[in-house]
Parts: structure tokens; C-alpha cells; sequence
DNA sequence: TTGCGTGCAAAGGTTTTGCATGGCA
DNA sequence: TGCCATGCAAAACCTTTGCACGCAA
């Protein structure tokens, strides 16, 4: 797991915005506004770079969501193991929220996908798409 | 569900395409290609716009699969209720294929989506990310 | 001093949009 | 004739890349 050769000013900028935000979605230029109304200029690549980086290590996990959309990022701190793994998103088509789902009987999928199929689930990437408990009603 | 007002040469020329690779996938610009190369020019907004209209009518799906290739697409023919559907896709993040599923075990995560968490799961446009079969050995 | 990281601007690729033209009814 | 659909080109959007400069070690 090879870190950065150097710690620059903007490598802990990011990372200082990863810790406060921790299990909660962004794009990279949610970082960039968030760091310019407090008078700092982040250059948009650099924070593409630097989460390219982090996604490669298996800290910041990247989801694409919509073609049209910006990619979404959630920090998730040190590797974890895919099996381990009860954590899902579920994203709305209707209203365009996206939730978060703990839950056993999903991390059952994984195990089916892997003996049935020899498929290896990343539960980080995927997302389920459909209509969410509001918008159902509301229809 | 509206139709077309006006039948025109070029929507009955993509509709050929349709039926004649039904059950694969597709961008738009393959469909582009494919009349090209039978000497037809087909405008890729017009493409973009027929196939458009099929997906809000529900005849074609539309996939995002990464943020830098282009949207696939599905012609699955006349609109079909979620609930019976048992078609899956899984998408290999290591070599890139795409492959279809059918699979009752995973119809049941669209039942337990519905009854404990409110979700309406729309399994044509989910896809499961994770390392297939094949990439799985390699390693 | 060495060479990685940054920031700007430009490029890249897909999809959408504006507008004049063509074709369906 | 009236109006929708088409096709071209330009725009829009997010992300990556090239390059010169700055900064960490």
C-alpha cells in the first residue's frame, strides 16, 4: 500500500474534509466549493487526483450514479473485506435520493452471487435503483 | 403511453435494429455504425432522441455503467411488471464484461426490498459490480 | 538539488440542444 | 399546409492530461 511520496498542504486539506464528512457522499466539487467559501483554492484536478489515489487504496469508494451526474465518493476509511460487508445504497429514480442500507439478508446476496454464479460482489459499487418508500406513496 | 405522431423512415430502421439484436446490449453509436455501414447515415441525435422516447415508454433500458463509455442499452419489447422479473445484470470491474443473470434467488432481494425497506427495486436498471468467474482464477 | 504535486487551460468523450430543412399526414 | 422529426454543428458536462512552476525532502 504505497502513499503518497510527499505531504503537501492540499493532501490534508482533503483529508481533513474525508474525517468531517465520513459516511456521507461528495463529489469532487462538492470539495472544491467547500474549500473555496473559506477562501482556499483547491484546483479541481488535483482533487481528482488525489481521490484516484485514495480509490486505489480502497479508502474512498466511488459510485456512478446517473451518465449526467458527477461521480459520488464516501470516505470509508482503512480496507475492508467484501464478505464482511452489510453496507448498501440504494438510490432513488424518482426523487434522486440516495440511502444507506445495513442489512443482513442483502450481504446473503453476495454469498449466493459467489457460490452460484463464482461472482465476487463489491458491495462499494453497487447500487440499487428503483423508487423509495416516499415516492411510492406519493404515486 | 404516446407514440410517435408521425412514423418516420428512421424510426422503423432503428426498430429493425431492435428486434434483430434483442436480448444484447448496445450503444448508440453501434446503432450508428451498423446503418453506416450499410451506406444509411442516421444522425446520432436522432438516435439519442428515438431511443429516448422507448425508454420512458419502457420498451429499451438504459445502463450506466461507467462514467467514461457510453450508456448501454436493452430492448426488452413491451413494458413488463418488476415483480416477475428474474433478469439481473452483473458487471465485471476487472475485465469489463457484462453478463445476464436469471436467477429466481435474486427476484427474492426485490421481495425483501419491497417488504422491509419500502423499495421498489427496478432490476433492469441495477447493476451488481464485483469480479467475475473467470478473473476470479486469473488472480 | 531532485523530482513529485499543483494549478491552469485545453483536450477528451458522450449526450443534449438550437436551428434550418425535410418529410409525414 | 401544418407541424413533427431529422441532421448538422455547437454547446454542455464531467474528468483527464500536458506542461510549467512551486514546494517537500
Amino acid at each position: 500500500m504505497q502513499k503518497s511520496a510527499y505531504r503537501t498542504k492540499q493532501q490534508e486539506l482533503i483529508f481533513s474534509y474525508l474525517e468531517e464528512t465520513k459516511g456521507s457522499h461528495f463529489t469532487a466539487e462538492d470539495i472544491r466549493v467547500y474549500f473555496e467559501r473559506r477562501q482556499i483554492t483547491l484546483g479541481i484536478a488535483t482533487i481528482y487526483r488525489q481521490l484516484e489515489k485514495l480509490v486505489t487504496e480502497g479508502q474512498v469508494q466511488k459510485y456512478y450514479i446517473d451518465e449526467h451526474s458527477a461521480s459520488c465518493f464516501e470516505y470509508t476509511g482503512e480496507k475492508v473485506s467484501y464478505d464482511a460487508e452489510k453496507h448498501f445504497h440504494l438510490k432513488c429514480q424518482n426523487c434522486g435520493k440516495l440511502f444507506h442500507v445495513e442489512c443482513e439478508e442483502l450481504a446473503e446476496i453476495a454469498e449466493h452471487l459467489k457460490c452460484e454464479h463464482g461472482f465476487e460482489l463489491n458491495p462499494f459499487r453497487t447500487v440499487f435503483y428503483g423508487i423509495c418508500k416516499d415516492c411510492t406513496q406519493v404515486k
